[in-house]
DNA sequence: GAGTGGTCTAGACCACACA
DNA sequence: GTGTGGTCTAGACCACTCC
């Protein structure tokens, strides 16, 4: 996986990119960085296309390609890419430490809209999943989760006390690479502002998503609370290919 | 530009898609397409990987290219879906009437953030435009935005009290295609509060972007401050090119 | 083994920016 | 005119799924 070529390309870019080694925020030409890497200019704008899409840089024709300017700008301490899917690896990993309060976990039949959203017939089951989750004791997520027992029969309290995503990929080899997400803000309900240190006027950020799996299969649904502060969810948006 | 090859395959699958001209929700393989529209492989893999992108078919390595059944309408009444950019676009147009009040339309000198994030000068100019958007009389959105002068220099009062994007496109042939938007949720401020009718513990959604036109240049810092009822940014994460 | 999508190459030609 | 990114082709070989 990561010896693919425009892969390498790309890691290799992305950290030119952010120790600043290449002057006037610009980029060489794609010709000279075929050369360069010794790869085909195709492979090259592989790299970079997937750089323009992550909106680090941008390209204009008949000029070069360019670093975004408010790429780096946006340090908030916490923050959700548009290119990051699971919670534990989105934070800017500083100093602080990422951990996981479970609330609750058990199985209950799929309601008919869950049936809808993740493929599932009436009888089958689900694991209800809530969770809070803190980082260096400052709780600001509570994330409550649908995840159909039979595509993952042998979760335990401990598993989801750590990192779902994690477990999966590394133990059950299932990779959650796809979700569609929904982001919405809401004055917070007494519940949010207890687990969340929140006062009464400070709201939360929703999100609400479905997750699939590698191959397309429809694997969780989430409904996320968040304080406040801690969402930031950056995207780069392009109607070029509409 | 609607006579790429790549863009009328996407566009003729995207509508046999749509009418449900495939049977079992499997596409035919990539060769066949290939010979069909008569074109390489390459300009179909492109296509296919927009559709992909687009979160309205996924792709099997070994077995085939499948139509998401998840693909279908959402029905909220207002959203910002992350494959729009415009905001007089983005409504279920539904019978509800969009309409701008202009709350401030001056020019002043860019502030070294914007000339950064504009690629502008020192002692270029900015307008400064601060807008309360509407619907059917119900304010639902403050958006305060910064233009450099020498982009649109013939910017007036009634034209920024309408469509600013539309106007571009269709008397400049400037096309806005790509933004980079952060997006979060807070509190709202005594004047979201008269200005959107909120209560005080009603927050707003607020979405920071800059926009871009078709060339890459930077057209416009937006920031915008939303009733919370009427922010609901829909959009589908892919790790696959990571 | 046959079929399918994934990666990569080498090169042609086009469209646009800038001097 | 030169340089740059954009589109497209034809074909090779790899990786995975399914029979």
């Amino acid at each position: 996986m990561a010896d693919l070529i425009y892969r390498k390309v790309l890691h290799d870019l992305k950290d030119r990119i952010q120790n600043d080694q290449f002057k006037n925020q610009r980029l060489p030409d794609e010709r000279s960085l075929s050369e360069h890497y010794g790869v085909s200019r195709s492979s090259i704008k592989r790299a970079l296309s997937v750089l323009a899409n992550q909106g680090i840089i941008f390209k204009k024709r008949g000029s070069g390609t360019f670093i975004n300017p408010l790429y780096r700008k946006n340090d908030s301490i916490f923050h959700y890419e548009g290119s990051n899917l699971g919670i534990t690896d989105s934070f800017k990993s500083d100093n602080q430490t990422p951990s996981i309060k479970l609330l609750n976990f058990s199985v209950v039949p799929a309601t008919e809209e869950l049936q809808q959203e993740l493929f599932l017939e009436p009888g089958d089951f689900v694991y209800d999943i809530k969770r809070l989750r803190l980082f260096d004791d400052q709780p600001f997520m509570i994330e409550q989760g649908y995840i159909p027992i039979k595509i993952a029969p042998e979760l335990s309290a401990k598993i989801v006390s750590e990192s779902i995503f994690n477990y999966l990929e590394e133990q059950q080899g299932k990779v959650v690479t796809k979700s569609f997400m929904s982001i919405q803000a809401a004055p917070s309900t007494d519940e949010d502002q207890k687990l969340l240190n929140l006062k009464p006027i400070e709201p939360v950020g929703l999100m609400e998503g479905i997750f699939f799996l590698d191959d397309g299969t429809p694997f969780e649904v989430s409904n996320m609370r968040l304080h406040y502060k801690y969402l930031q969810y950056n995207t780069f948006v392009s109607l070029d290919e509409e």
